[in-house]
DNA sequence: ATGACCTGTGTAACAGGA
């Protein structure tokens, strides 16, 4: 806990991490060693590619429980799949989208609750495959519910919604934007339902905090790299993992960094952990933290 | 130029990822 310097106001640092950890099963290993690490508040997790049932069993929710963690999650089958732990508190718990899911809207992408002063969303937008694709359709639409339910979202909370939203906002997000023109993540649509979402009043934290990769400038940083031999090695990434705050939060950032060092290690994630740094008013924190 | 890999599933090729 600190202290702001003339203000008096007590600040209490706050990490929240989004991470697309591509199956939990694979990945729990690194996810127990990680959160020892790392001792993050407030976890979003996407690619669970679990269900509810597997994911209350044995091995899961009593060992984050073990670590501190209160949990929510929502998976259906052996795709998708989102989660949310918290040792910040957690509650209002809202899995989905508002109103109706008929299929694919039933898909298990959405996930919210309020932690720690947080109306914290985690999302796992819709790959989109191809252009030509019906599931690109489905990507836009999807977003345009997303934009929907975070505009309903009539908590009155501070919001941070992150994840992996399959998007690479800018060409800086891509390590070679001419090789992806007529691909998806990269199609103006997209980013316009990105844009969309910030319209509402978000701040890409990740881009504030790093304009340019340290190496490469007007490049990155990226946040996923393909399996594929040599791609990670060579930084050739892309930047879909974001987190999307609103003013109030973002004057509360403190430090925004992608664990680079956890998409390097062996039976790793494509996806690397993006982490938010806040420092938060004590008051607008939930009770009962020792 | 293309593909290379990883995870899950009716454990053998596939679907899906991005």
């Amino acid at each position: 806990m600190r202290t702001a310097g003339g203000a008096r106001t007590m600040l209490t640092a706050v990490r929240v991490v989004t991470w697309n950890v591509n199956s939990i099963r694979a990945r729990q290993g690194r996810v127990l060693a990680w959160l020892t690490r790392h001792r993050p508040d407030v976890v979003l997790l996407q690619e669970t590619k679990c269900t509810d049932a597997l994911f209350a069993s044995e091995g899961y929710t009593d060992t984050y429980e073990a670590l501190g963690y209160e949990v929510a999650y929502h998976g259906r089958d052996h795709w998708n799949g989102v989660a949310i732990l918290s040792r910040v508190g957690l509650t209002d718990v809202a899995r989905g989208f508002p109103g109706t899911n008929r299929p694919p809207y039933d898909e298990a992408r959405v996930i919210a609750a309020t932690c720690g002063g947080l109306r914290v969303w985690s999302v796992y937008a819709p790959n989109g495959r191809e252009l030509d694709d019906p599931h690109y359709l489905y990507k836009l639409v999807w977003f345009e519910r997303l934009r929907g339910a975070i505009a309903a979202d009539r908590s009155g909370t501070p919001t941070l919604l992150a994840g992996d939203l399959n998007v690479a906002p800018t060409d800086a997000d891509i390590y070679d934007p001419a090789r992806w023109r007529r691909r998806t993540h990269a199609s103006p649509p997209e980013r316009a339902a990105v844009e969309a979402l910030i319209d509402l009043g978000l701040v890409d934290v990740t881009r504030v905090a790093h304009p340019h990769h340290p190496d490469r400038p007007g490049r990155g940083p990226f946040t996923w790299w393909s399996y594929r031999p040599g791609q990670f090695a060579a930084d050739r990434g892309l930047r879909i993992d974001l987190a999307l705050v609103d003013a109030r939060v973002a004057s509360s950032v403190r430090d925004v960094w992608i664990d680079r060092d956890e998409r390097a290690a062996g039976v790793a994630s494509d996806h690397a952990p993006v982490v938010v740094d806040l420092s938060l008013p004590a008051a607008d924190r939930a009770p009962g933290r020792g």
